[in-house]
DNA sequence: GAGGCATACGTAGGATTCCTAGTTATCAAG
DNA sequence: CTTGATAACTAGGAATCCTACGTATGCCTC
């Protein structure tokens, strides 16, 4: 019995972080981004954006606030403080967890175009 | 109580297929080339290696075979065809992945030399 | 006014993965 | 004989992501 491929690999963090970095967004509006931007490569289940929403929100690195349009609740986020330093972190980490494991994979970084 | 950073993040069956493309190796030559070729950023504990060449093994993607070396018991690991073909879809999805993060990431993909 | 769809939020529990912390054993160097 | 490198293993826990639900509103169509 497979699970299915878990595409975001323990960088889902990161990637909400980021969406939240243009200015604040709600959840839904979130997961939204998150699948136009990628081309509908990272097109996430609510079950993995709230409960992973909330871990950010616990960890103090978004900030979140109740609101209701058109009849509708919603919770906004922000980047807090240290949202922010946690994401120019993160980003530093992927450019060397990328480089690594492009080196890892070999000499052919690109396949040939002939 | 945080964890301590998972680095791998799910792509380690990838980067030890990888390991094993250039030519059959044992284990414990697996985490040194690993640690090696990645500049120390990836020094897995061996409780993490071991447990991982045994899934590959059981999936068939790699086949092991036991010898003995200066009377230390070595199992040595080679790829199989569907391991090659696994590590060959894996590569293509890494581009995907890594390229859709890049994106999300924002509109800097390398810190400028200046 | 009933049904369906998009919007919008949520939780429970399972599967998988990686790590910590331990064990066993050989060989070489001191 | 003790330490360190080599070489393999396992048990159990913590974290993460997914499946599968549940709740509710507004709008559009029939």
């Amino acid at each position: 019995m497979r699970h299915q491929a878990q595409v975001l690999k323990g960088h889902l963090d990161m990637l909400l972080l980021a969406t939240l970095a243009d200015g604040p967004r709600h959840g839904y509006a979130i997961k939204e981004a998150l699948r136009e931007v990628s081309g509908s490569r990272f097109d996430l289940p609510t079950g993995t954006i709230y409960p992973a929403l909330h871990r950010l929100e616990d960890a103090g690195l978004i900030r979140g606030s109740w609101s209701t349009v058109d009849g509708r609740r919603r919770r906004t986020y922000e980047l807090t403080s240290p949202g922010r330093r946690r994401l120019s972190g993160d980003r530093k980490a992927w450019q060397e967890f990328s480089c690594a494991v492009a080196s890892l994979l070999g000499e052919e970084p690109w396949p040939a175009t002939t």
